[in-house]
DNA sequence: ACGCTGCCGTAACGTACGGTACGGTACGCA
DNA sequence: TGCGTACCGTACCGTACGTTACGGCAGCGT
């Protein structure tokens, strides 16, 4: 019970944590028409607790998106004997997980929530899911950039631009493609496949090694 | 009744066109929540209309976004005298049209719609989005890649492949940060430079006279 | 034992909105 | 002049769902 889990400030008690997950599978199998009823129902609590606990359906879809996004931290990159194989290592796993996290359904779930909400909501979920989304993989991936950078593995300018195009190698078609609809088999093997292809190409365009094409200064 | 409404190949008269272009603007203030009464109102026509013209809510916004579709045909990039320099400005072309659609208001408020709805829908919203949004880029962009590769100026083995890596290098974070909310002022300053890099990029992951990292092997 | 608290289950309320019906108007046509 | 067609404007209906209210029960402190 001391454990208590900020979110923001929040304290979550069990239940509430089990009132979350239950919305969290509800939203996962029907999207953004989940009803406060089917939640009390699938939880077994009573829709009085919802209110009291979250304020209104907005707040029950924040604190949903934010108990989910409390659940992904982790994934450090801690740099110690640092090499190109590190470097190379670090890269194929940062995207191998990105990959896994973006083609999971709850994933795929929440994005599509927030994208229906972005902008026009009190709690906003768009920003977010936008702050536990990229911008969270910006902050994780840049360290592990720019360490690469001072030991001369890596030629940039913009870490930024570095890690936007990183971005874009790794994850490419896939997610819009996902929240649109397709079908999509993105197996354990082509997600390493594809972390190890998005990698190769990474540092080909700014390995030090190579001319960097890729920072037009 | 018997005025079956053909909704592929459907003949709008320009009544309905209008209609559909006061949809689209609503679609890109309100988004998901406008209401058939906000439609008839902006369109002044009457309810009764819009659901003899297009059956119910859903076939009105299939309506819509096909309409908006039927106008982004177009771009043909036709090869003659071919070379070194129109491959690259054909992909630099292609590349800033495809921003500059895609950073677009209707653009992101169609994508929002059709993400909001993709899957659990009657008509589908999502694949028809798919089908005219990165389908269609596909379908366009190949022709020229092949073309690329047929005259030794690019090397690679699967053209998805190759279209999908400069779809990430085109479009990065750019489209999930707009449809998530995220404020985003891409200039046609911004626009011109992010197409000329990407495409460097690219030609310096495919282009003949560097040793291919993307296909592997 | 008594009251308080927290919660479940469900009934009830208010409303927004999809969908329908209907009266009124303009226009083409015999 | 009368009839049919197409459409606008609006009133209306049914329902789903967010939100609230209430009755009942179980645990706990005193």
């Amino acid at each position: 019970m001391q454990s208590t889990v900020e979110v923001s400030e929040t304290a979550l008690t069990e239940r509430q944590k089990d009132v979350l997950d239950a919305a969290l599978t509800l939203l996962v199998e029907a999207g953004d028409t989940l009803t406060m009823t089917s939640v009390a129902r699938r939880a077994s609590c009573s829709k009085e607790s919802l209110y009291k606990w979250f304020g209104d359906r907005d707040g029950l879809l924040t604190a949903t998106v934010q108990w989910q996004a409390s659940k992904v931290r982790g994934v450090p990159v801690d740099p110690e004997a640092f090499g190109l194989t590190s470097l190379t290592t670090g890269l194929e796993r940062f995207a191998s997980d990105w990959l896994r996290v973006l083609s999971g359904t709850i994933s795929v779930a929440l994005n599509r929530v927030a994208v229906g909400h972005a902008g026009s909501d009190k709690h906003d979920l768009g920003a977010i899911v936008l702050e536990n989304g990229p911008f969270a993989m910006a902050r994780r991936l840049k360290p592990l950039l720019r360490l690469g950078r001072d030991t001369g593995l890596l030629h940039f300018q913009d870490t930024d631009e570095a890690f936007r195009t990183f971005f874009g190698l790794v994850v490419r078609d896939v997610q819009i493609r996902l929240l649109l609809g397709d079908r999509f088999e993105l197996t354990e093997a082509a997600i390493d496949r594809d972390a190890r292809r998005a990698t190769q190409q990474f540092l080909a365009l700014y390995g030090a090694d190579t001319k960097a094409a890729g920072d037009g200064h």
